[in-house]
DNA sequence: CTGAAAGCGCTTACAG
DNA sequence: CTGAAAGCGCTTACAG
């Protein structure tokens, strides 16, 4: 009955929403009390309110339908027990990027243990500066994490200046702190492979070149290439965009090609994927013809045919660090400072010695 | 110097948190004129605004670092432009799965052209109904959409009938609408396919029981062995939860026994690939001494070896039609009703005559 | 045409 | 110990 009082009080709080609402002053009202001791009632302090009082209050929140409104509470707190995310620009489909998707189970599988959820900010177009940031700052989250920001995104500084805690991974040179890995060194353990197999001849997909993940690879594949006498054409370089089309575009360009690579060094696995797939079509023997290494070892890497060697990085955890980190942030302790992470080397089928002479296998 | 007037009036809004925030206030303030203008003037309406007047309102706005506070905007409006996702409860991981991966696409691509960001409730325990309620109801989003939400969840049907735009896929029965796969004849042209190329004694890999797109397939496969007469033993039905690793461990299951079936229907695609990981390890050659057809289609299909026949179904295209259709219930007009996707077979590698005696197979 | 004021649903000093 | 009141930053009727 008491219930129906209240129930039947429909409000029409705006056009086209029809909810109904009570609010901690129906509950007041119900009981005769003051709306500070239904709050603090409701929310367990930090005044104390006695038991019996309490247990009415939560009996008529529960009659009442009660939910309580946390953009009132945030506008009063700061605080939405929300974290934001960022994903790169990476145009449409962006969560079926295996990056991507690592990332965000990282950050989903943190936050489940937390009492934060997860905001996507999916509309982020990061050269609409003014927009991006009226939509990241506009008071939906306690902190901002950028997923791989493209090199020099003025966005990222303008956010941590305004004073929002905010995290970077894979992307150094701001002022946030950044979670990333350790390219220089994947890199070499990727060439090194190479080389010790007798590879001399090598070529490599390029990612993103907004990336710096994809700058930072091949900057160090050109100075090893150059450090240790290897052999690479201008035309062993094709930028892959970091994707599987990329990767099978390159793929095709370099097997037109008399003069191939009898190996290749790939940015990332998807590029690696179209480039198997390229492979295919043009009868090249993968590794006996050629040899490809991928970047990430995403779990894909244990289903393709033959399974693809690649440069594992922590995707995952450099995600769930800078959850970790943004939430200490947020709460006010001083964040964990930027760090690289360990890659290493996963060797499966795709790498082999350069059985056969390249220039025989063109028919 | 205006700009620094205001920055220097540091104000401590809580605990931890010191924004430097310029509000309307400030703007009505510095440009003697009221509050109203400013936020008419910023609106662009519905109150119309001398140009000048507008003008003076911005360059301030833009001096001050004025950002519009949305949880005071929301309090008003009932509106965030945000829409809430409730992933299925499937434990930790969740972004690993292809159908939360492939459904969060369709979102995803669906919000970019859209004025909505995506909220992911990765807390939400369905069966902590009243948290879980308190959650999403707490005037974050507006609209939800529930992914596969476990059979007869009661939070769904509160949510609907709290009053906010509610929509699940993959999942009937209740009052919001649903949009999910044509699973009756998914199975039946997987079965078709199976029984056209010679297959009698098929197996079937079960989901997670607590969701219907399991369910059902289980239903309709039983429907379609008994209608048609075919063999399949207790044994040949193992629940293996939409998991690789319990395609993984039935797949061993089967193999240990010495009455096999010649082929096996399995629930979804990650079941698949854990079963043709246990064939490897049991030296079973697929297709010969053993057909394997998946459900789903997933991007890796095509890169398993071999190549994974499968249904498709249009899991993202399912998603981003759910995001449409919450957006017509927010905006006011009548949502699409329920509907029923179509599903196709695919057929790959994975599937071929029953070429070997199975039982001669085993060592 | 524009300003003063009420109010969204809360939290939290401030009085009694 | 508890209530009345101020205020978070906005939007929008209501007056002039």
């Amino acid at each position: 009955m008491l219930y129906n009082t209240f129930r039947t009080e429909l409000r029409n709080v705006s056009r086209n929403v029809f909810y109904i609402v009570a609010t901690i002053k129906d509950i007041a009202k119900t009981l005769n009390i003051s709306v500070s001791t239904v709050s603090y009632a409701l929310n367990g302090g930090p005044r104390t309110v006695p038991q019996h009082v309490k247990d009415k209050v939560l009996t008529t929140a529960k009659e009442l339908g009660y939910r309580p409104n946390r953009n009132a509470r945030s506008l009063i707190t700061r605080r939405t027990n929300t974290i934001g995310v960022v994903p790169p620009q990476l145009g449409t489909n962006i969560a079926m990027s295996p990056f991507i998707r690592d990332s965000l189970n990282g950050i989903v599988n943190e936050s489940e243990s937390s009492h934060y959820d997860v905001l996507l900010f999916t509309r982020c177009d990061q050269s609409q500066t003014e927009e991006m940031l009226n939509d990241v700052l506009d008071g939906r989250v306690d902190g901002l994490i950028f997923l791989a920001p493209p090199i020099g995104s003025s966005s990222v500084n303008l956010v941590y200046d305004f004073g929002l805690p905010t995290v970077v991974t894979c992307s150094n040179g701001y002022a946030a702190p950044c979670y990333s890995s350790d390219n220089r060194h994947g890199v070499q353990i990727a060439m090194d492979h190479l080389v010790s197999l007798g590879h001399r001849k090598i070529g490599h997909l390029e990612g993103r070149p907004t990336l710096e993940d994809s700058v930072s690879r091949k900057t160090y594949f050109l100075e090893y290439v150059q450090e240790n006498g290897l052999i690479c054409k201008d035309d062993w370089i094709i930028c892959g965009n970091f994707d599987p089309e990329g990767g099978y575009l390159a793929g095709k360009h370099i097997f037109e090609s008399q003069d191939r690579p009898t190996a290749i060094f790939c940015g990332n696995d998807e590029m690696a994927f179209g480039l198997i797939r390229a492979a295919r079509e043009y009868g090249i023997k993968i590794p006996e013809e050629l040899s490809i290494i991928g970047f990430d070892d995403s779990s894909l890497c244990n289903f393709t045919y033959p399974l693809l060697t690649s440069v594992r990085q922590p995707i995952e955890e450099l995600a769930s660090f800078a959850f970790r980190s943004i939430i200490e942030m947020i709460e006010g302790h001083s964040p964990s400072s930027s760090s690289v992470f360990p890659t290493e080397l996963i060797i499966r089928e795709s790498t082999s010695n350069p059985t056969k002479d390249n220039y025989a296998s063109i028919q």
